[in-house]
DNA sequence: GTGAGGATCGTCT
DNA sequence: GACGATCCTCACA
């Protein structure tokens, strides 16, 4: 990527969720892995809101599980699913007002290899399959609860924050949430029109 | 202690 | 399009 990377400050997402979605479309996701940086242009998200979004874990009030929405914004909040998965949200709104936005997909830039091989899966495989997915984009980027959750996106130091570049804006196209029972009609996911990455519905316009 | 449900994925038809 | 895997979290007793 084209360094020196933006870190995206905290102040970017002590916002609504619904205007923070949209704007990390075309903002990069960065792992550091000893010297090697996995990247990977965001292309799907979600908003996940407090009391008044039943499909939202922290709809239901804090618990141990879902404390890191209730907390200043700007961290990880990862969550384990069906027994199988990770799935990666960054924190958003002040200090005790519940919401975060949930990673879907990225395009996956540096790091391939290595991508390739936390997935388990060949290096001929088809791209898309790589990261696009909550599930498969932790697992590409090797998140993982105990060592993840928490963490702060917003820090220099941080071997796991978001960055932007001078890549222009991307179109934002909104749509329903994917995989929810609950709440189905709110329409607060946010793709990047046309890119072949996002998880699912072809590439709308 | 128990039971139900879940912001998914890969495989099979 | 349908389904099973697999286990954590929470509510309730």
């Amino acid at each position: 990527m084209k360094f020196p990377p933006r870190i995206l400050p905290s102040s970017f997402y002590d916002r609504d969720p619904r205007l923070v979605g949209p704007d990390l479309l075309g903002k990069i996701l960065v792992r550091r892995q000893g010297r090697k940086l996995l990247t990977g242009r965001i292309v799907e998200v979600e908003a996940y809101l407090g009391a008044d979004d039943p499909a939202a874990h922290a709809s239901i009030g804090r618990t141990p599980r879902n404390a890191v929405l209730f907390g200043p914004p700007g961290r990880a909040y990862v969550y384990f699913i069906y027994g199988n998965h990770f799935c990666l949200n960054v924190s958003c709104l002040p200090d005790g007002v519940p919401g975060g936005i949930l990673f879907r997909a990225v395009e996956p830039i540096e790091g391939i290899h290595e991508m390739f091989a936390r997935r388990g899966i060949a290096e001929d495989s088809d791209l898309r399959r790589l990261t696009s997915g909550p599930g498969r984009l932790a697992a590409a980027f090797g998140i993982r609860r105990e060592r993840d959750n928490g963490k702060d996106l917003t820090d220099l130091g941080s071997d796991l924050y978001i960055a932007g570049d001078d890549a222009p804006p991307r179109r934002a196209l909104i749509t329903k949430r994917i995989g929810i029972k609950k709440a189905v009609e709110m329409p607060l996911r946010y793709v990047v029109a046309g890119n072949r990455f996002v998880s699912r519905g072809k590439a709308l316009r």
